[in-house]
DNA sequence: AATGAATGAGAATTCATTCAT
DNA sequence: CATGAATGAATTCTCATTCAT
């Protein structure tokens, strides 16, 4: 029975489909109005201002990936399967948000972003480091730096999901699954 | 035929080192002027306005970084040697500009980018993708969308750049060598 | 007969208060409300508008400011019994009402006042005229223009009023007296 | 031939009109901007902001005010010639600057003050504390704090300084010699 | 009647661009 | 040619006022 919320979500809704199309800088307080169905002094209601607004966005989508990807994670199976629990999680962000994962990418270094927002990053790529020390250690990852290969991971899966969303690239099992097998190759230790 | 000005230089100069770290919107024409060391006023007998410095720019440098690619490009050569080679033009192209590459990575889908910029990018694009194409027809690369695979090397390789740039990841030879290996994995086709 | 509403007399304190410390135009009507411990919308069941409220509350203190002046002045008694009574009206007007003389003061000439508030004024002072005329007449008073009579009273009153709303002076009777004589002095005339 | 300050001077004296007749809070920055023949955005070259221009258009006056009280003091005359030195000094303070005092005065306590211009505004007063403070000694001024004192001179010339600003009062020769008169009769010791 | 969330007109401020020097 | 002070359109943000609950 309560709607609590409900504006507050409009606006962050419209504002994250803003910020990952145009970029923070370039979307306008009063286009984030109109996108939310909002009047614009609202916003200022919710957010104490654009930056604000764009840090709890990014708070917001980071801690719900990083959640997708801890959420029932395999730590007792091979590291392939975990492997493939990551790329899994990835995927199912991405469907379920389509524009998130696009604006985190887009905005990991923004100029706006605060203390809390880099640590909530951070987080997220501990996630990956840790699966990929222990997977090192396992014999079953290349001997490099985690940073370089969480670099490779998220990069080319980002790169690859932009060609999703623009449309050039359709995400049928088949892709998929190449996807993942490529993207696993570049990690794996290869005998 | 080139470098016409050292003014001229200096603006784009700026310009690239500042698009990079903040973004073509958050980046103001009087930061690039004194980044440049000129008068403010001097930027618009160079460039009509900032669009048109923002295009330029990229255009430069997606140029500069599409000639790299070409230039000596072992067309006789094995499929993993063509890949060498385009690994170290963009190693190389990294050394030479620092920003150019994370300038266009990050701007690559920008909001002021004219059709002459989008078509300079295809044709960069078009490089890889006419290798990926090739590579396929002798079964030596995955069968996977050449847009995916240039997505694969290109975003890995973007995101390592971005390692090496903020100082996480130090470019010694044999992680460099170890990259190239990795990347190389993901798109091979495995025997 | 009047006190109507005791929210109508919450927001009216809240105001004068907020408008003798802040001014008019940096009180916002939140604040009015917060202060009053009303919801903001109650104030416009009470006042048309916020310069409404102010004039409100403009002729309400100057009304109360007049009949305590009027309130059983000693017209038969000598003119410095007069201005004892006048002095005396001040002291114990600004006793009632801290802030009520502060805040005429410093918006007796604002630009949110109508008509209404202006004769109010009007009339407050005619009663100092009226004192200062009749004192002329009868020698006891200087042969100066009443409203520069008005002026150093009024003036003088309000700026020691000022010191001891900040605290920096204590309204003992030695001193109350000592001002009264001291402000005396200017009008009298000297033999 | 160097006319360096005529904007930065003419946006200080639309200023200073503006915010003499309606107040800082009720006066815009475009309103300032036309008083002063500029662009609204030029007032920003020469004021970081509305407040800055507030506290730098008040040090300003304050300063002026206090060094024309300083200007050729007659220490050594007797505390009568004092007295008539401070107030010819306002009155020519006034004269040269007709908006400056009522400014200075309807903005002594506003709320965007910072500390430098409480500290410039303390020096004012200080002069005339100091006066007080010998005239006591020398058993010519009246045993009241030195701060009523002020208050009652400063109080009454700024209130007799509005009426001659809306042409209620004539300043001529023989009227300003009385008021004089009057306001030292309130402070003097009579015998 | 009372509320306070929502609104949008209007204020402060920024910055791409022009132009007199 | 080069400059940077000046501009004003565009942007962020505030707050008086309304109105559904």
């Amino acid at each position: 029975m309560t709607t609590a919320g409900t504006k507050r979500g409009s606006i962050l809704s419209g504002a994250l489909a803003l910020f990952a199309e145009r970029g923070f800088d370039a979307t306008t307080v009063p286009m984030i109005a109109a996108s939310a169905g909002v009047g614009a002094g609202t916003i200022y209601r919710y957010f104490e201002n654009k930056e604000v607004l764009g840090n709890s966005l990014f708070q917001e989508y980071v801690g719900i990936f990083t959640e997708t990807l801890r959420d029932e994670f395999p730590f007792d199976e091979t590291v392939r399967n975990q492997f493939h629990h990551i790329f899994q999680s990835m995927i199912r962000f991405t469907i379920k948000e389509v524009h998130a994962l696009y604006f985190i990418k887009t905005h990991s270094s923004a100029h706006f972003l605060d203390d809390v927002s880099h640590k909530c990053f951070q987080d997220l790529l501990d996630i990956l480091r840790t699966f990929f020390d222990s997977g090192k250690e396992k014999k079953e990852i290349k001997e490099l730096p985690s940073s370089a290969l969480i670099a490779i991971v998220y990069g080319a899966f980002l790169e690859l999901q932009r060609l999703v969303q623009i449309g050039e690239l359709q995400p049928e099992t088949k892709l998929v699954e190449d996807v993942e097998e490529s993207i696993w190759d570049a990690v794996r230790l290869h005998a």
